[in-house]
DNA sequence: TAGTGGTCTAGACCACCGA
DNA sequence: CGGTGGTCTAGACCACTAC
């Protein structure tokens, strides 16, 4: 049959949006929920298509969404696969500190608590919770040739981060989004970042181990997953100096 | 025919890539050079087909990744159109300069100078030019409330900018990128963009108004346009207070 | 109402991977 | 070698825009 006219359907979440992109959603809210594991490729284009009763043009579209979202990888002769995402890396990959001369990435990470804990307001409300409900909190440092560089707050979502809770401290870290992913089967697709410069009051500068007073970068960042449901927010304050952080405009 | 056996071409730019490629290229390149305008819309898919000798879905292939790119806009019922960028933007989207309480753009900027002038080897570089060559070099500043935030100095492909030279100042800025594409039919369709924090030293402070010392933010871009070729290096000094920097990582 | 882009189908051949 | 994704075709109907 030709055109929007529909066949069978039946699982579709949703109802008026054209068909890859119901699909996509479908396919999106399976990966959110670990439906595939990062080893194994998906049911090939032929098979999900029938599955889903599409033309197998229609399914590669709806695959496409996704790949352009990182959260697919398609492997040639092998199968499409979910993607262990480098996201890992927003930070590494766009965060540089600069180490007297030469242009390093941060070498030691620190991960000093992780507990539950109630959020304030605007955290709470990015997140989507309840005002009175707890979230994970982590505090963590991170540090360049032995000299802290970075503190940052993190706060998860209390339901789907709850493993960290029972992990050795040093197991969390360093990277995040890589033990989101391998221990709690949460990916993250997007970010939105935020940058400032403030300078550093007592108790920062404490912290950073600089004058008060010195410029303080801060970066706040709000992460979601494929479904688009925040799981994390975290906020960073790095020392001004060593910094450089870059990006590409498209 | 199905498949990749080709039919019979004569026009494509390139040999071994997919024909939606080569398509992409030869319809980027006749962008670049200015073949249509903003104003009337592009042959129609079909006519586009037929004039290449494709498949209407190759062709679509094809639009649709200078779409993706930000070079063509469709508008459904009307055609296909080179899209006037809003990325002119970047600076404007990304960028937030905030005035005590509220957030809000950029009000005033004054080009000080346009002429042409020899960049040094970085820059030189940058921009693909002989060591001994000339470019076209911007001064510009930009105030908000009447305050000076930014001052900056640009840098141009010296025979695509000449427009420039014969122009009065104050119909160069303040839409630099809008000035680009109606004086000098130069489209910049992507950007690389590094951030900084120093202090400023005594000219800097003098020029920002700011004490030397006082924390200042320092960003340094390259502009490419469809075909990948540098167009712009800028370096912008912005006072750290009253800035904010914001983008979504993907 | 004519023409444009938007969605969907069905089926072909090619390029690559892995057993 | 069989199976996977990658490219390409040809043609249908739908949704929108502009006249």
């Amino acid at each position: 049959m030709g055109g929007g006219t529909a066949g069978g359907e039946a699982n579709g979440i949703d109802s008026r949006l054209p068909r890859y992109l119901a699909l996509r959603d479908d396919l999106a809210a399976k990966i959110a929920q670990g439906g595939w594991n990062f080893v194994d490729p998906l049911p090939s284009e032929m098979k999900l298509a029938k599955q889903y009763g599409v033309a197998l043009g229609t399914m590669r579209r709806a695959i496409e969404e996704l790949v352009r979202e990182g959260v697919l990888e398609r492997r040639h002769g092998s199968g499409t696969y979910v993607r262990r995402s480098d996201f890992s890396g927003s930070l590494s990959r766009y965060l540089r500190f600069r180490s007297t001369h030469s242009t390093i990435a941060f070498q030691e990470s620190r991960v000093l608590s992780v507990r539950r804990r109630r959020p304030n307001a605007p955290v709470s409300e990015r997140l989507g919770l309840d005002s009175h409900a707890q979230a994970i909190f982590i505090d963590r440092k991170r540090y360049h040739d032995g000299e802290l560089l970075v503190t940052e707050e993190i706060w998860l979502q209390p339901h789907r981060f709850a493993p960290l809770l029972s992990m050795p401290l040093e197991r969390v870290g360093p990277l995040m989004y890589r033990t989101y992913e391998d221990d709690c089967g949460q990916i993250v697709t997007r970010a939105e970042e935020s940058l400032k410069i403030s300078t550093a009051d007592a108790e920062l500068a404490a912290s950073l181990d600089v004058e008060p007073g010195s410029p303080v970068v801060t970066i706040e960042r709000t992460s979601f997953d494929v479904a688009g449901l925040a799981l994390e927010w975290r906020r960073s304050h790095a020392r001004a100096d060593h910094f450089e952080y870059r990006i590409e405009i498209r």
